[in-house]
DNA sequence: CGCATATCTGTATAGCTATGCAGATATCGA
DNA sequence: TCGATATCTGCATAGCTATACAGATATGCG
């Protein structure tokens, strides 16, 4: 809390900050409004079940909801629960043929995003054992 | 749920699948601990107070606690709590200065996902307008 | 040693959300 | 049109968790 920056407002000693100028600067280059919806995206990639509906499409290319809902063990109301979240968020599109709805990642940063993210998993994992 | 596949169990009424082989196959494929374990790690990343610390580390490069908070906008007792959990789950490491602390992203895998992620809405936001 | 500062932690709670049942909707086949 | 099938949706709730206050701990200074 000590103030040792020299653009620090002495006069004004409520606010304590130890590098004022950085945390201006870094306020600035940060947006709030992206910020939340960098969490938004991550809060929906979040949950366990939609984490394997995902893992599971990037492996399957596409599957339909009672296939998906068998391979991830969960109730079809649960995966269509699942699964319109994601879509309405773009991570996921869907594909009607007849009474059976395809759905397959929609985005190829998802994809990378997942690739990374299991690289980075399996990474820690190797260094652990 | 119709049962389309000559691998069909067809003396077992009650497994209803569309694609059986495909189902058997990713199955085989997904790991359910590492499922749990990418939702864990996509969890930490989806609030938006750890987000935003991120997000300033991603750019400040080491930051104190005060300054985070300061930054981010949250008492430093929010800022602790946040930076102990996602210390513990490797995301950030600290290095004790005297009475302070600085934080930094620990993983370079990390930094890329943040980067990827936010390419990924700057993409989306970009074909929206 | 005693005080100030920087960070951490215990605890209680308000708010969110994943889940699944029951029922609605949509499509196909006859 | 009628029944069967595949998916969707409304709703209630149990469980989780982010948050912040108060107090504990750790470090530096003199």
């Amino acid at each position: 809390m000590q103030i040792s920056n020299s653009t620090a407002p002495l006069d004004e000693c409520e606010i304590k900050q130890v590098d004022v100028d950085k945390v201006a600067v870094v306020r600035g280059l940060i947006d709030a409004a992206e910020a939340s919806r960098l969490a938004d995206l991550f809060k929906l990639l979040g949950d366990p079940t939609r984490a394997r509906i995902l893992y599971a499409l990037l492996e399957a290319g596409e599957m339909c909801v009672c296939d998906i809902s068998e391979t991830v063990e969960i109730p079809e109301s649960t995966a269509s629960h699942a699964l319109r979240l994601l879509r309405t968020a773009g991570v996921v599109r869907n594909r009607r043929d007849g009474r059976m709805v395809h759905y397959s990642l929609d985005d190829a940063h998802v994809r990378m995003l997942l690739d990374l993210s299991l690289q980075h998993l399996r990474h820690d994992q190797d260094c652990a054992s």
